[in-house]
DNA sequence: TGGTATTTTGACAACGTTGTCAGATGTTGA
DNA sequence: TCAACATCTGACAACGTTGTCAAAATACCA
C-alpha cells in the first residue's frame, strides 16, 4: 500500500478559509470579506479574523479564487519568446514584467526557439492555464494554437514580428526604415559595394531589413547585387563562413550590413580572423553589449526593446480593460548609434 | 448601466466538460475520463466525447482540474531571479525552462533587483498561486516569505547564493576556489600588486570571492594591501571611479581581479579611457558575450550558469517527487579560461 | 415603546473540475 | 435460465473560494 507521502505528493496541506473562521469563530463569508477588504465589517469581527490568520499561517489561495470570480480573470499574462536567454528577449521580458507588477498581474513565459510547434504547443498550454492574455514574438505564420486562444475573445499583442492575425496589436521595430539608414549611411562614407547578411529568410524582421537594404541601395543609385546578399545565416559557423567567402570571391565588398546582432558578432569574429575589421565598414541592426568596446566600435541601428515590450504590454493591459478599438500596427523608431566601425571609408580597402 | 462587458471583464466564457457532455450526451465524469485518458470508456462514447471537443473548441481548465486534484499540485513553479534580464540570470532561466518543460511545468518567473522586500513580495505572491517549488537567488537574510513557504512543507532549492534556511538545497559556483584560482594565475606572471574589485559586500558571491581573493594572495605569499580593494561596486559608474582611482593614487596595481561581470566591463571601460588595457593584467569573474573578441581578449574565471540552472531544477523535481533527504550544498567548479588579458606581465606597466 | 431603516452576518449555491461509489449493462458458466 | 462477475457509466460530493440573498442585530425616529 502507498500512501500520499509515498508518491511525493504535497501533503500537508495549507490552511483553508473554512479553518480560519472556525477559529475565528466566524462564517467563511465574513473571512471572505476581511481578506478582499470588503466594506461593512465591525472592526471587532475583523481583528479576530487577522488573528486566526497569523495563527494559522493562512495565505490567500489566488486560484480558488479566480475560479469563483466573476470576471474570469487568472491576472496572469502569457509571453512567448525567441529565447529567453536572448538579450533582446530578456530586455523585452523585463519591461513586460515591470508592466505587469503595476497590474498585479504574473507572467508565464515560455521560449519558443523559432520553432512552430513549440509555440502552438506553449499557447494551448497557456490557453488550458487561462491566462487572460498573450504578448508573443510569433513565430508560425498559421497561428493555429494563438486563432484558438483568439476565439475565446482574450486579447494577444504581437512584439518584434507582426502576425498575420487580423485584429490583433502589434509593436514593431522599424526595421526597414532603418535598414535603409545603415545603407545610405556607409554609402555616403563611399561605399558603392555593401553587403548584406540576414537571418532566416522566413522572419518577418529579416525580410523587412532586406527590403529596407534594397530601397537604401536605390534611394543612392546603387546596384544591387546579388552576389552580395546572403540570407538564412541562422547560426554563428554560418555567419563566419558567408563572410569568410564574401572576401575571398573576386570583386569583395568594402562595407557589411549585418542584419541581426548575432550575425554582427560573427562578421566581427570574422573580420577579425581575416585581419579586415579596420578596412571594411561594419552596421550591425540591433545594438548590443560592448559594442562600444570593441576596436574599432561597433556602429548600429539600436532598437529600444525595453520600449517595445512597455508599449506592447501596456496594449494589452489597455485591452484587458475594454479598449475595444481595431488592432493596430505600432511602429517605434530605431536609432543610428555612430560609433566607428560604420565610418570607415572604402580608401581604408583594397 | 454598465454591463460585464463595458467593464472589460472578459465575458465569452470558455466551453465546460458540462456543454460537452450535453453536446455528447453523456456524463460530465465520462468526458473528464476521455480527457485524462482513464481507462474504461468504451471507444464509441469515446469518440462522440472527441467529436464533441473538437466541435466546441473545449480546452481544459488546468486550474478548475488542479484546484479538485487530490495532490494539490499546480504543475507551477516559481523563479525568483536578480534580473530577468541579467545575462547570469537569463541563462539560468532558460537551463531551468527546459527542466520544467520536461516534467509538463509552467515557471513564474520574477526580477527582485536585489530587493529584499521585492523578494519578500514575490514569494508570498506565488505562495498565493500556490506554485509547487521555489527557485531563489536569495537577496534577504531573514527570508521571511521564503521561510513561510517552507512551512507548507514546499521544497526551495537556492540557486548562486546560499540561504540560512536550514534543510534547504542550495546549487552554487565555487567562488572561493575561482577566485583563488584567477589571484594564482596572474601571481604566476608575476604580479605582486593586485587589485581586488568587488560587488556589495552584503551578497553573498562577493564576499565569498574576496575570500578567494585574500587566500589567493596568501597561498603565494603575497602581502595584502588594504588599499587595493574595493567593495560595494553595484554600478558601472562607481567601477569606473574606483579603477581610475587605484590608478591614479601612489603604487598602483600591475594586476586586477574584477569581482563579477559588470564590473569587469567597467573595468575595460576604465582601461580604455585611460589607455593602459594593453599594460595591466585583468581576469574577472564570470564569462560574458564578447569576452573574446575585445583586445586584449578577456581571461576570466567562468561559471556554468546553464548547469547551475539545470541542476537547481533537477533537484527541486527530485523534492517533488519524493525524495527527502537533508538539503545539501551542491558546488559547481568554475573554470579559467585564458584569453590573453590574464597574461600580461607587469613588465608591460611602469 | 414600537416600527422602520440600516448595518452586519451567515447559509447556500456556484465556479469547473475530479474522487468515490453505486447502478446499469454485458458476459460467462453451470 | 439464473447467479456471479467484470466492465462501463453516471450521480453526487468535494476542492477553496466568492456572489446572492435573506436573516439577525443595531440604530434611528416619532
Amino acid at each position: 500500500m502507498t500512501t500520499l507521502a509515498d508518491k511525493g505528493n504535497l501533503v500537508q496541506r495549507p490552511p483553508t478559509m473554512k479553518e480560519v473562521a472556525a477559529l475565528a469563530n466566524v462564517s467563511i463569508k465574513t473571512v471572505s470579506r476581511v481578506i478582499n477588504e470588503e466594506p461593512g465589517v465591525s472592526p471587532e469581527l475583523s481583528e479576530r479574523v487577522l488573528q486566526a490568520i497569523r495563527q494559522l499561517g493562512y495565505h490567500h489561495n489566488t486560484t480558488a479564487s479566480n475560479l469563483r470570480r466573476a470576471d474570469q480573470r487568472t491576472a496572469t499574462i502569457g509571453l512567448l519568446l525567441d529565447d529567453v536567454a536572448n538579450p533582446f528577449s530578456s530586455a523585452l521580458h523585463r519591461a513586460i514584467e515591470d508592466v505587469a507588477n503595476q497590474h498585479d498581474t504574473l507572467v508565464f513565459t515560455g521560449s519558443s526557439d523559432f520553432e512552430a510547434d513549440r509555440e502552438e504547443r506553449m499557447a494551448l498550454t497557456l490557453m488550458s492555464r487561462r491566462v487572460d492574455g498573450l504578448i508573443v514574438m510569433p513565430v508560425s505564420q498559421s497561428h493555429i494554437g494563438l486563432q484558438q486562444f483568439k476565439q475565446l475573445d482574450r486579447p494577444i499583442v504581437f512584439v518584434d514580428r507582426p502576425a498575420n492575425l487580423y485584429d490583433a496589436d502589434s509593436v514593431l521595430a522599424d526595421n526597414r526604415v532603418g535598414a535603409s539608414v545603415a545603407v545610405r549611411h556607409m554609402a555616403a562614407y563611399g561605399h558603392r559595394r555593401i553587403a548584406f547578411l540576414g537571418d532566416l529568410h522566413t522572419l518577418w524582421t529579416a525580410a523587412e531589413r532586406h527590403l529596407g537594404y534594397i530601397e537604401g541601395l536605390a534611394l543612392t543609385g546603387l546596384q544591387l547585387d546579388p552576389a552580395l546578399v546572403r540570407h538564412d545565416l541562422h547560426s554563428i559557423n554560418l555567419v563566419e563562413q558567408a563572410t569568410i567567402e564574401l572576401f575571398t570571391a573576386p570583386n569583395p565588398p568594402s562595407a557589411l550590413f549585418a542584419g541581426q546582432n548575432l550575425i554582427t558578432i560573427g562578421v566581427i569574429r570574422a573580420l577579425q580572423r581575416l585581419g579586415l575589421q579596420q578596412q571594411v565598414a561594419l552596421v550591425g541592426f540591433d545594438d548590443f553589449p560592448l559594442a562600444d568596446l570593441l576596436m574599432p566600435r561597433v556602429s548600429v541601428v539600436a532598437q529600444d526593446p525595453a520600449l517595445l515590450g512597455k508599449t506592447a504590454a501596456e496594449r494589452l493591459f489597455a485591452r484587458l480593460d475594454g479598449e475595444r478599438s481595431p488592432g493596430e500596427r505600432i511602429v517605434i523608431p530605431t536609432q543610428l548609434l555612430i560609433r566607428g566601425s560604420g565610418e570607415i571609408t572604402p580608401s581604408a580597402f583594397t
